[in-house]
DNA sequence: GGTTAATTGACATATGTCAATCTTCATGTT
DNA sequence: AACATGAAGATTGACATATGTCAATTAACC
């Protein structure tokens, strides 16, 4: 059942929607069954953005959940005298469910695409509805959320409790390990944007950048980005 | 049905547990009936703690929820070289459910008296099975869980994007506004641990909080504290 | 060739560290 | 009750350093 690229998602719920909800144990939509699933994709849309559009705006109510099925996004929060906070960069199968569909109130955040992306918008009624009919799929909506607190946790103690250096450290490993998991991989977003990553101003981030680079830690060229040293970085964000 | 200081909780399984769980409508609880409850007492310790004693520690496993009864506590991580980030103080009917009983893994934060503490310890297990069985309860708690984040990310954003000023400014205006509710009042934490709230060393805050009482805006005097000039604390927090 | 992003340097300033002093407050003694 | 003692926290000052800001230059890319 192997995904064909060109498919228009509209046509092919049989092929996509179970590639997207089932494949994955890591989703939370892997405990859904094909009835529960008729429901939530009943009247999803499939939509596309390209690089640098917004997908979901902070502040606007959170009427969708929104499933990513190619591309990539940034997260990010819209903080004080214009400071942007990227939270985390997610890609295929990746799930936004952020903001309180249960409390009705308001997204805490921004998602914009970083690529093209196509993605899933699905009715926040209906996940409620879901949750609320089908309690393996509650856990795994909390399990969801669950993770992204301890994620925040983690991040407020690196940003607060770091210095740039260890940061720096951070989103590299990141960006390794989490987002791309190959070396070298190419960096869909600006410095401004790694610094927007790890709270600091951009000319700082490009310092450290070069300090990596010159003691052999990292071998930037232009947009793709090689780690040669993984322990030293580890060392680095461990001490702070 | 008013709650009377010196009873056992043992004893009053009707009075305490009804004026517990029920009476706050901001309760997760306040959505359960009877029967529920009887489920969730079922094997609950009432458990009292000195000022100084930790209620639930960091990285030991989820297997309890604790719902405060009488005092104070402080959540904080216990974060990189000792460092401590206080994340909230909680009272009265305040309810901690962190670090994911769900995923069945590791508390994210410790909890430690503030003042003498009289809480609930509910077994995670009966906290599961409710939230399978009562979907009003699961919203509740996802409700929780929501809010939770939202204040996270907020944290995050004062933390990291503001300066000095502005975040001694947040913990006066949160001390006041969101957990004593009067003014003055008197503080049962340290100049170290008002610190630790605010991510930035002890020194710093005691000469952030003597600018302030010289321009007029607070009256400290020792361990009580006076709002006199909140719009300007506002103010300050607004502008970073 | 012109626009944007990346880099670099010089500098200002926000913030942390260290050490000294000063309170406060509990304890014990006369 | 009055007073000494000591320990822990609070305050202050001097200083070091981490980090941001501004402006200029260079590189990348349509």
């Amino acid at each position: 059942m192997a995904f064909k690229e060109n498919q228009n998602c509209e046509d092919c719920k049989e092929v996509c929607c179970a590639r997207c909800f089932h494949n994955d144990s890591q989703s939370v939509f892997s405990r859904l069954t094909k009835d529960d699933l008729e429901v939530l994709m009943g009247n999803r849309q499939s939509i596309r953005f390209s690089s640098g559009e917004t997908i979901l705006k902070q502040n606007t109510s959170s009427t969708h959940v929104v499933c990513m099925k190619r591309g990539l996004a940034k997260v990010y929060i819209e903080g004080m005298n214009g400071k942007k906070l990227i939270l985390k960069i997610i890609g295929e199968l990746d799930f936004i469910c952020g903001g309180g569909i249960f409390a009705n109130n308001v997204r805490h955040f921004t998602v914009s695409a970083l690529t093209d992306v196509e993605c899933c918008f699905i009715d926040s009624e209906r996940i409620l509805r879901l949750f609320s009919e089908n309690s393996n799929f509650a856990i795994e909506l909390m399990k969801h959320h669950n993770e992204q607190n301890s994620a925040l946790l983690n991040t407020l103690v690196n940003l607060t409790q770091k210095y740039m250096h260890g940061r720096v450290a951070d989103t590299l490993l990141y960006l390794k390990n989490d987002v791309f998991r190959t070396n070298p991989f190419q960096l869909p977003i600006s410095r401004q944007e790694l610094a927007d990553m790890s709270a600091m101003a951009k000319e700082s981030y490009v310092r450290i950048l070069k300090e990596f680079k010159t003691s052999g830690i990292i071998k930037p060229n232009g947009n793709s980005m090689e780690i040669l040293n993984e322990e030293a970085l580890i060392s680095i964000s461990k001490n702070g």
